[in-house]
DNA sequence: TGTTAATTAGAACATATGTTTTTGATTTGG
DNA sequence: CCAAATCAAAAACATATGTTCTAATTAACA
């Protein structure tokens, strides 16, 4: 039998199965000698040992003469996300433009998105109320993820503020002529067209997620 | 001018930004000195001093006396989970059923979720090909996410491995006496009724997901 | 303006922590 | 069974690192 990615020995698995408790537990990979009282384990020597092994095995990373400084090879756990849930869409509430520097506070209600669904934009979601949106396939209870932008393409789906209705819908955008053609998504309702000075463009839409 | 959570001093910013980029690159906390390099500190008491503030203002966390024990208090960046998106769905292909060890190894397309979304279940991904799901609001190139399940109720929206055709689709089940009918969610498509001898469930949707 | 609190500086201290060395036990392969 | 590789133990070493102390500097305040 030979040695490379797959085999681990009892202590060594014994190892990794700590250093992701307690990089869980902990927001912080543990010492050398947290590892030995962890694992039961006599010496520290031994514990340098089987962290060489599991390094050249590829499960795991160190730095040379820096504490702590494990990391899993896999398990990468790419970084999520906080995306604020500012309110319903169909229901035309308005929708506060969050600020640019809110990273910390807020008891709004959240969701946590992966930058492979945000695209890596500063989005925000809303609450699909209704069957509205039924024809683009967005249905009561979606979330769609929004990334704020003040103008858009033709065709594009966007959250759009009427300011003399003071309302905020979710429709699809045409520029015709002089006037701006705003399409909802359900055969049954009719479009609107709108004065482009009494619209603004407050996001567009770049995800949907629906949960069953 | 009093203090609470929300104002920090422009070096206490720095230090925040700091932290977050190293703990982003490197795979663990930075050490005081560390900071005080990155941040272009003098001493690092001054370095100290400003930690503390931030840990009673509440935006980090430290252990006392353990190298390295800063984690940001929010920004807790929830875990994702990779999920293996193991093939397409409308054409047909046979679904490997993903075994339970292949945490590390992997270089299928990935896709990476929050907790949120697979509700602790392990799960796996399908990518929708065509638009044979289209009553169901699932169109072409969407995402499915699916638990895997090997039993599932009347009307739950299933993978469902044909023995004799040896093809997996995606179909609404239900039992009806002593056959099934699989319900295709397409208006132009014809149910089909199989043996239950015939069939293995493969997994319940559970998540969609489209990106525009 | 003077007084107090907040912040910065420099240095030194105590120890937490990665690393090495030596020795001995266990396992492996021929 | 022997030789070589692998693994474990204990101790010691070197330094990386959190902490503290004192003094100077700046900001807040009335």
């Amino acid at each position: 039998m030979y040695s490379q990615m797959g085999d681990l020995s009892s202590r060594q698995q014994k190892i990794l199965q700590f250093l992701i408790e307690f990089m869980d537990d902990n927001q912080y990979p543990p010492s050398v000698r947290e590892i030995q009282d962890g694992c039961d384990i006599s010496s520290t020597s031994v514990v340098d040992y089987n962290l060489r092994r599991l390094e050249e095995k590829g499960y795991i990373h160190r730095g040379k003469e820096i504490s702590r400084s494990i990391s899993l090879e896999s398990n990468q756990s790419k970084r999520t996300i906080p995306v604020p849930i500012l309110g319903k869409i169909a229901a035309g509430v308005p929708l506060p433009m969050r600020s640019e520097s809110d990273v910390w506070s807020s008891d709004q209600e959240m969701l946590e998105l992966t930058e492979d669904q945000t695209q890596g934009k500063k989005v925000f979601a809303l609450m699909v109320e209704g069957t509205s949106m039924i024809d683009a396939l967005i249905n009561d209870g979606d979330i769609v993820v929004l990334e704020p932008t003040s103008s858009c393409d033709n065709g594009e789906m966007v959250a759009v503020w009427l300011k003399s209705e003071n309302e905020t819908t979710l429709k699809k955008f045409f520029h015709e002529g002089e006037k701006i053609r705003l399409q909802p998504m359900n055969a049954t309702m009719s479009p609107i067209y709108v004065d482009p000075a009494n619209i603004e463009i407050q996001g567009r839409v770049v995800t949907a997620i629906r949960s069953m």
